[in-house]
DNA sequence: ACAGGCGAAACTTTATACAATCCGCGCCTG
DNA sequence: CAGGCGCGGATTGTATAAAGTTTCGCCTGT
């Protein structure tokens, strides 16, 4: 009777009222909808789900779990404010982890897992025809989610998604021009190369898409509005 | 005993009693005194740690989100029993990040860091040498733990310090013979390629030292006993 | 006028009480 | 005698209330 556990503890739980909450701030963050250094107060939240303080704590628990919330004793919680070196290290770590999924992902090749890579393809397509800035943003991350989905790596999937969501606060405080749209062309690339299951392109193409991510950000200093005391002070 | 403790002029740690009991519960299973499939009840913990409910339920949470514990809804929490696909999902992804880590870890070779490794090491071989599985087995694991410290890398760390935590348990669950303790060895070996600054060797040694803790796995499913969390937690 | 301190309000944190759910056991029924 | 039904105990999920901490405004003294 080893665990059978894996149906129930994953996202299709809808009914669970803290992993809406948590889905719902999640999206917002993702969206770039809610900034960084936002306070996330109790009360609120509460009031906007029609939940108790009890079951939105557990949500900016989670959220704070997977870095994307700071929770500060006995001040509340606040939409985490990466620095250029955590973005640093969440690109390497990208980087690192990646192109192993990509590898996952070709040995699990099917029609079905094409079928939903198309699919996606042509919603990011249409989202950025229409210029819908927050569904671009949103789907480009949805999209590396897939392929971590599809490499069938429930661990890698974790990693991923808690990168995924640091980095959509990264490229908001540190992206230098407007949206290039954050590649939709490098995913097409990527799904053809899957297609192929030419391993080799797929990995290099994903790197540069990284690469070229990491490359419109200027990780110089910090958001210009307010630098912290603390990191200059050094304490 | 919910003694009267003041927060004050208790020890510092004391400050977070959430902390405490989601290390002692840690360190309970990377001890290898919580076998997987464990109930951990909440009032159970509670009276051990003389914390309420609430506290414990945030504790178990983290726990829960590290991978650890399993969270059925309207049931409880237990030790977390991973399966042999979540076995080789977690060396997999340790094979994967220790190299890279190894790499950054070497770039902050110094003075202080060769002394805590040094001594890290010699607390193994002396719990080695006692005979004490339990400190050996947890100092096993800090031996990488230590590494990820040592890079700087965060993002590693945090990812690290899940992977091993998990290691254990399935260490704990599939392993074939007594314990062959896990390679102090092999530890001493890579604490010399790092203090020669020797990259290529230290990731060998170090891919070769997670092979061959893998090796010594057989993935089948185990025998699950019961254990009373009083007699383990003896706090 | 300004610095410093007192005090109230708002918020988080923690504890406790209440409601919902599940599991086990005994009884009834076929 | 086997199997299903229902009740009781126990445990978890949720809400609410009490306690502690921080922050901000106001007031006073120099």
């Amino acid at each position: 009777m080893a665990a059978k556990t894996r149906p129930k503890s994953d996202a299709p739980d809808a009914s669970d009222r803290v992993s809406r909450i948590r889905e719902g701030v999640t999206a917002a963050i993702l969206e770039h909808r809610l900034l960084p250094g936002t306070k996330l107060g109790e009360d609120e939240i509460g009031e906007i789900y029609g939940a108790s303080r009890t079951l939105v704590r557990t949500a900016l628990q989670q959220l704070a779990h997977e870095g994307i919330v700071n929770i500060e004793k006995n001040r509340g919680a606040f939409v985490a404010r990466p620095t250029p070196a955590d973005a640093r290290e969440v690109f390497e770590a990208r980087r690192l982890i990646e192109p192993t999924i990509i590898d996952h992902a070709i040995d699990a090749v099917s029609p079905a897992w094409l079928g939903r890579l198309g699919e996606h393809l042509a919603e990011e397509r249409g989202a950025e025809l229409r210029g819908d800035a927050r569904a671009s943003v949103r789907l480009s991350g949805e999209f590396h989610k897939l392929v971590a989905e599809m490499s069938g790596h429930s661990i890698y999937l974790g990693f991923l998604k808690e990168l995924i969501a640091r980095s959509s606060l990264i490229i908001l405080l540190y992206r230098r021009h407007g949206t290039p749209a954050c590649g939709t062309d490098h995913h097409a690339g990527i799904v053809a190369a899957i297609r192929k299951r030419d391993r080799e392109a797929a990995r290099a193409q994903m790197l540069s898409h990284l690469d070229e991510i990491e490359a419109e950000l200027s990780l110089k200093d910090p958001a210009a509005d307010e630098l912290r005391l603390a990191d200059v002070l050094g304490a």
